[in-house]
DNA sequence: GATGAATGAGCTTTCATTCAT
DNA sequence: CATGAATGAAAGCTCATTCAT
């Protein structure tokens, strides 16, 4: 009834989860303004405040959500190697995403949906790739980096399709065969091929 | 004006088409039963007739997509080798998918943001795959299949959204690095590693 | 609350006399398609049924007021003379919509300020002073005609603008000064210059 | 980016012309805070500050262009006649605004449509039309004011609507007609009938 | 069987106005 | 004095679906 909220920070942030978490659960369509407002608990006549329009409030969204992603992603490749394979990290990262509940795999679903008839969702898409093969590049040749992006890919959508469990060995086979084995990080000993 | 059309054979598959050109135009949300029934000349109160709710239809037309898309991925495994290596039909799918015009793969990517969510388009989605490894088996083992599979996925979809243009020979790496080459078809010869 | 109303003859007047009445009281701005629709006991879903966009709901309303009030200016008109002095037919119209209650005036002087920035509604306009000046033609000679009509509007719009009290005998002194007395009807005896 | 804007002068009439100019091309619903405020370079948050009410600011407008339009009209009838026949200025006027680009004719119909509904903008033009006929009385008799100005409304208003080309002769025939060639200025020379 | 008419629900967006700073 | 942030209300319009014919 009567929340003055005059000021409210952190506001934006709650919105674009809100956003994010009604695409995941309904599809780009679901996340309304209204449905977001009521979600965020945000009045519905400030939407169009802090979001002039429905797409601007979906990009920066997904522009959210790219960067999480990225963050988690790159986690995983920054840490040391400590004369363990590269490769192993990719292995992980396939079955990580692989297995989970799937929120980012549904969202990025969306976002490829859109990506291929919107130039700006392509464009952050191809902006958060590169930042990707950055970090695979810390392990791998450069002319590896959209192979392997294209094989985590495919696989993770194909996991989460799938039926069938996911097989570790599967991946790790596939992984292993498309990236030499030479291609070892610049700073790392190569080590005896742990594992 | 006065079109009593008593009879319209072809109206199911005309509709079904208008419904995939929409989602290619604008996405799922696109495909209204208004647009459809305008873009396939079919009077607004007979759409529900012919698919009770707009959910039915939107299944029907990517069956429909189903059944076309795999038809032409059948062509090109069905062909007879003559001795050249199985794999460079692999790249030869990729590549053609790749470098169309990307109607196919922006239905796909409707498809898969469906899929994620929705029982009904994952089955659909499983059975088309699982014909695919079916094409795909004539040349290669079956453990070969999904890895394959999934390959191609990711290197179609990312040639759609990156800006560098397609390198087919990295392609070809790709491909011949992940499949063995004595993973030969049963019935064809293994031939001089032709190309 | 239950109100099947299948069949609603008379439902589109219905509307459109909202509409007037709506544009009357509130101006253009006013009949929005809430407003009308409860003016006319419609259901909001149904308004768009019948009237595709707003615009056409008001084009539609102002066609209906260009023929109803040329119904009243042509009924004047028509009536036969039997000797009076035509010109005084034209005072008579002039006082009876100077000093009417001015729902007439009050939607001309809306429809007026539609037409200077729309095409749509200035053709509107024009078709009705066309069949104005058809009518003025019975007893005026057909320059006359364009005169006539703006003196007309331009006494009338004034006269429910000004505080000043209608004057009968200025009209007519107007009237009889721009017409020709000699510029008699076709069909009437000239007569001994009558009232 | 960073616009201080510490004094601003003249910023009350850039308001007004802004509020103009958007009401001369979208009509009176045009003029919004939000579009005024993006026309003349003011911050939104500030409209309320000089114009409490969206309608304050509306009337103050008009009354700028009542200001203006009664400039133009009394400069044309100010400047001495040197033997000319009065009646040929009243021509002037009504060819001038007639022929003109229209943005004035637009906007008087705004206003008339506001005033017809609204006594304040009623008010407003009454005391405009008095500063006219105060001008028109240099020239002629008091009598004749009320009937010049209306014709002229009438002629200017559907000149605009018209398709016809505007008909000099025929203004000049009825202007003529409509005022007595005695009625001259008290200050000038009849002259002989100059033309 | 096929369809024109109709509608409840909901959507995106605009807007006048308020008010803390 | 001036303004950025905010919001309740309402606008035009779309749509899946129903149903009498």
């Amino acid at each position: 009834m009567n929340r003055p909220r005059r000021t409210d920070p952190g506001r934006r942030e709650r919105i674009l989860d809100a956003v994010l978490d009604l695409i995941a659960r309904d599809g780009s369509a679901g996340a309304t303004y209204r449905s977001v407002a009521e979600a965020s608990d945000v009045p519905m006549g400030s939407m169009t405040y802090h979001f002039p329009t429905r797409d601007d409030m979906l990009l920066a969204a997904f522009e959210r959500l790219a960067d999480q992603m990225h963050g988690r992603f790159d986690e995983i490749m920054a840490e040391p190697l400590d004369g363990e394979d590269p490769r192993e990290r990719v292995v992980q990262l396939i079955v990580t995403q692989g297995a989970g509940y799937g929120r980012d795999m549904v969202l990025s679903a969306e976002l490829y949906a859109l990506a291929v008839r919107d130039e700006r969702y392509r464009v952050l898409i191809q902006s958060w790739m590169e930042r990707s093969r950055a970090s695979l590049r810390r392990h791998f040749p450069a002319e590896a980096a959209p192979v392997i992006d294209a094989l985590q890919e495919g696989l993770v959508l194909h996991s989460h399709i799938s039926t069938e469990p996911f097989d570790v060995d599967r991946v790790r086979g596939a992984v292993y065969r498309l990236i030499e084995p030479t291609a070892v990080s610049h700073a790392e000993v190569p080590a005896e091929e742990a594992r």
